[in-house]
DNA sequence: CTATAATAGTCCGTATTAGAACTAATTAAC
DNA sequence: GTTAATTAGTTCTAATACGGACTATTATAG
């Protein structure tokens, strides 16, 4: 017998850390069907628009590159990479110095989507972000990055 | 001119909520991914094991409840069913006082599954989770309330 | 009592999503 | 300098994921 450390079925729900844990996933579920929810009058997925706002205001970047900003993985982005090329907002080109690398960049068509979608999503968000006080966006930006750190630790 | 209010592409990723929102990306997306490998020696895809775990310690669910409760969506749903009926883990009977609600139920198979996976995984989680002080707990569940306030208001 | 609305699931189409196997190109080892 | 290891993308499979159309069942309106 060693105390009441034993995790049981029974017993696992009542970890102290579960309501965390619950309100990390639903503030974050939240979180994106809002953000989603921008893009209902725009033919624009999530990850697509996440890829046109990455490269927006760059000369284009290479699929890693864009991967690790995005957070998508190299598989996946091959698609979505395909699909806003068959749009016409994005254009694939080997790079000469290292023909390993495809660099992306926003065509004409991209760029004005990106110039027009932009400043509405990031406006759109800021509707809610705006209802958090100073403080509260500090103190926020503070727990995340701890819960971040503690995930990649 | 009215003041610097104006959102353009150029200035939009200045805006004082955008490592807010950064941030919340990137915990959760640290945290989903320790989670995922916590399956990784258990043929459970991440949302099968929380359905099996939403069904634990009930005696049966039905769609829209197992749906509000793991925030899978119904269309979804269906499959992720299908397939831990396929696996023999859960089976589906209709509700006689309502013939439209299907309940669907733990298996003896499931129920094993469960009692055995639901505390290997929390305790999993707990490493982590054990990592943050009693002030941090309560700090990060706060904050992440009031998060998702703002985005379902 | 009957037409209508609402609810619960299923099915379908399109688009992620992760991960593994594969190809092509570059770099490192010896 | 050729072989081995690494890196960048593509392709493939299985499983989500959302939303809309559809069916079956129950509740509501008149």
């Amino acid at each position: 017998m060693h105390g009441d450390s034993q995790i049981t079925h029974e017993n696992a729900t009542n970890q102290n850390f579960m309501p965390v844990m619950r309100a990390l996933v639903h503030a974050y579920q939240a979180f994106s069907a809002y953000d989603m929810s921008g893009y209902a009058q725009v033919d624009l997925t999530v990850p697509q628009a996440d890829v046109i706002f990455t490269l927006g205001n760059t000369g284009g970047l290479c699929f890693k590159d864009i991967g690790e900003k995005t957070l998508i993985t190299k598989g996946t982005l091959t698609g979505v990479i395909e699909r806003l090329e068959n749009k016409g907002l994005v254009k694939k080109t080997h790079a000469p110095e290292d023909r390993r690398h495809v660099i992306v960049t926003l065509t004409a068509k991209g760029r004005k989507i990106f110039e027009k979608e932009f400043p509405r999503q990031i406006a759109f968000l800021k509707q809610k972000f705006d209802l958090l006080s100073k403080q509260e966006l500090k103190e926020a930006e503070r727990v995340l990055l701890r819960l971040q750190e503690i995930f990649t630790s």
